[in-house]
DNA sequence: AAGTGGTCTAGACCACATT
DNA sequence: ATGTGGTCTAGACCACTTT
């Protein structure tokens, strides 16, 4: 007796933990500022340390934290509003710094883009990768496929692969008139690529984009972004006013 | 020696055994069968219960498997497609079964909600909630927030809170002429509320989708639709043949 | 060398659904 | 009553960064 009885369903301790360190995370303490080590704070709460992780894994999934091994616990930055529904998203725009590309190969896609790029499957396709930044930091890694035939005007020959065929691969598609875009967003987890790209861990949650690029009824590109879900919130807009959802 | 020796960069044990999972799930298991328990799961892989579960729980993430209490693992259908960035999503269709309103009350949002709503903080707005179901299944959960004055046709006092004054604020918007829409996604984990509409347990992944109408340049209202990560994949198309990335 | 987060273990008990 | 996944513990060791 005596004692708060409220738990006729009993909440779970890591869950109960989270409540307690979000609203500490909002009152006291600031962008950027380093928390106690995770010995120190599970003994602070009087947990086992695999308890107080699972409290900070769902912290860092909602973006509230940052974990980096061997350096320590942060305090994240508010998401930042990246806008993907735009024409902006495009090869458009190659001119702005969002998008930089990286090397291109010329490579069989998986059977799920071939599908979509309505080719046969095994057939080889123009495969540009490109990595977004963001204020200072690797938001995005994306792989573009193109088949060779949306890019008649190419020589594959004059540029071997590398950056400068991917820019050749993206000048040509400014040539074509889009007709239309479709796009999927989906929850993942970054392969050991992606995740050395986006300087996280394997198995670190993505946001997986899929835009089905369409001229004249057919489908001349696919591109598959993978976003970093922890510090990314991804904007679509009608083209008036973005400024208030983007942050 | 004799061993392979291959671990020069030692992969963790749970993504080896996600990587197995996956290739056995592509290759022996049917959608909707039942895998064994965890507990034999990990003795036949020779490693703890708890390493077992970080394999398990990744492929929960990314779609491959649906963990119920009390019940067991089953393999998971695909990630059905969910269209949210056409006029669909709106209420302009509140004849199809897509959204189902739930209730309805007057109640001050948010303070990041009225920022989006250009209101006093504080103020008070109709607050109707919907939620949506696909393939049997609950798929979303949305609050919906309604300034007064954007349903200047509505008697407050005409129907008492519930799911009749959610039809009502529903329809009255229907007389809205829509200016435009912004949203934006964002990984987040269900609140406690939440997670009891969508079958899960709170903490579970979902897609935070907050969507902004505006009339005239005006916001007129504001939607933070949460969708289950696990099982959606959110399609925003052109209106041209949606059907391919919307499987 | 020291300190951090990441992985892993071998248990225990609890909440829930089914039988 | 049984069997399932969910929570929790108290350790140990590893990988990485910084000093």
């Amino acid at each position: 007796m005596g004692t708060t009885q409220l738990d006729t369903v009993p909440e779970p301790k890591y869950w109960h933990l989270k409540t307690v360190l979000t609203d500490a995370l909002d009152s006291e303490f600031a962008v950027g500022e380093i928390l106690p080590n995770e010995r120190e704070l599970a003994a602070r709460f009087g947990v086992a340390r695999a308890t107080l992780r699972q409290a900070l894994e769902q912290l860092e999934l909602e973006g509230r934290l940052q974990r980096r091994r061997g350096v320590g616990t942060t305090v994240a930055p508010p998401r930042m509003g990246v806008a993907v529904g735009e024409r902006a998203h495009s090869w458009e725009d190659a001119d702005d710094a969002a998008w930089q590309p990286v090397d291109s190969t010329e490579t069989a896609p998986p059977a799920e883009i071939a599908r979509l790029l309505e080719i046969q499957p095994g057939a080889l396709v123009h495969t540009v990768r490109r990595s977004r930044v963001g204020h200072g930091q690797p938001i995005a890694a994306e792989l573009l496929y193109v088949p060779p035939a949306s890019v008649p005007g190419l020589s594959a020959l004059d540029t071997p692969p590398g950056a400068a065929r991917a820019r050749a691969i993206l000048r040509e598609l400014r040539h074509v008139e889009l007709g239309g875009r479709e796009q999927s967003v989906e929850l993942g987890s970054a392969r050991a690529d992606q995740a050395k790209a986006l300087d996280r861990l394997p198995g670190a949650p993505v946001l997986v984009v899929t835009t089905r690029y369409t001229a004249a009824g057919h489908t001349i590109a696919v591109a598959v972004a993978t976003y970093r879900a922890d510090t990314c919130r991804l904007t679509f807009g009608d083209g008036a006013g973005v400024e208030l959802l983007a942050g």
